[in-house]
DNA sequence: CAATACTGCGATCGGTGTTCTCGGTAATAG
DNA sequence: CTATTACCGAGAACACCGATCGCAGTATTG
């Protein structure tokens, strides 16, 4: 009835009787993201971690009290990679538009943070994160849930369009005959317009950040200054 | 060089010499789907859908060559769920709101969707959906590359707002005070935006299925008749 | 100083995806 | 009609995973 906290931000980092931790979280935090940004996600197992940070598995859950955990603790840790120094203009459209564009730098650079299993529970960073898009938002007329729903929205297109990026990049440098991989199902006669619009797109057209911008841009003016 | 295709979708379902198989693909999908209705896809195990079938885990690979190509099965089976019968009505924003709101509801009869790893590669069904939202862009001047993008970004939206809908469906039934999940590393000094807006979104307001409806109608309105 | 509450960590448990192998079976080739 | 060939089922095993337990050692508290 009475059970602990159950994320990880609420968690103390340490107690205070024993001997001092030997290692932080933030460093282990650290370690898992490196393995994450050469091994991809499924690398991130709790003996690899443990392993390259020279210790046992078992020690890990000193500081983190499951996988789960860990993981929550990444996303926040690369959350901080985004700039929230820039000042603000005070158009929030503008404002949300920068922010989001940084925001999806971010993805770019981690692409693991699209296969994270369940959305994570935001920490501090990512607290920062939301207190500055609430602050771009301030200008703003709407109300306080219609906020975090718009903000929402952002990040979800961020998601999208980072998702799309890069698988883009993934595909890029393979052949293009073979690389045929979602049109595998596709039947001509039964499919004529997904195979016509297959075979319409080879090139990578044009730049998807500017359509992102543009994107964004639409959809939060629409929201910001519409009912 | 000339190693073998790599989708579930152009692997023959079986070979022509041996004895008859004793399940099919289709039969084995249903179970899985049924295992992930019910225990969520972390339940979907080879060994969890051999049991079920009355067999052993290794038998499936006789039918699928990895755990990835079951869960794209899956992906597709429940594909087929949405409703490609309803007629056209000629009015590309309005056919493919329609088609968003029924992809949006089998997001939320098998919410284990949103947990699939990556992306899952689009078969038969899901190429009959794509066909069919081709169709609902077909009055359109649109050139081929955009319309695949105005589908996928419609079915970003189906899935963020599902991701939406799910949680707070998920959350519903917790005392309110205690499941404070996503404020948990908000600081009122240092965040007073985040935990003022926390605080004014207590009700789940309106509907959001009209809120879902209404955005997909200002972006799709947006991007088909804008440039 | 004694009690206490912590840390590090080897050993271990139950579960996972996947492969090997082998006996049996059905379609095909000669 | 027989021999070959390619397939099917499945038991056993491998390597790995997340997580737990218990114990020796250590710093803080009273």
């Amino acid at each position: 009835m009475e059970d602990e906290p159950t994320t990880v931000w609420n968690r103390p980092e340490r107690g205070a009787r024993g001997p001092a931790p030997e290692r932080s979280r933030a460093q282990i935090t650290a370690e898992a993201v490196a393995v994450a940004d050469e091994g991809g996600l499924a690398a991130v197992s709790m003996r690899q971690v443990a392993r390259r940070l020279g210790t046992g598995p078992a020690s890990l859950y000193r500081y983190v009290s499951t996988r789960a955990d860990l993981l929550d603790l990444m996303a926040d840790a690369v959350s901080g990679e985004i700039d929230l120094d820039v000042a603000l203009t005070g158009d929030p459209v503008e404002d949300l538009a920068a922010l989001a564009s940084r925001a999806k730098r971010t993805h770019l650079d981690h692409p693991w943070l699209l296969d994270l299993p369940t959305e994570p529970v935001p920490g501090p960073r990512g607290m920062d994160y939301l207190e500055y898009a609430l602050r771009a938002l301030e200008p703003t007329r709407l109300a306080h849930p219609a906020r975090l729903e718009t903000i929402g929205l952002v990040n979800g297109l961020v998601t999208l369009f980072a998702r799309t990026e890069i698988r883009r990049a993934a595909t890029e440098g393979d052949s293009p005959s073979r690389t045929r991989v979602p049109g595998a199902a596709a039947t001509p006669d039964r499919h004529p317009l997904v195979t016509a619009a297959l075979a319409a797109s080879p090139g990578a057209d044009q730049d998807t950040h500017v359509l992102f911008e543009r994107m964004v841009r639409r959809v939060l003016t629409g929201l910001v200054e519409g009912p």
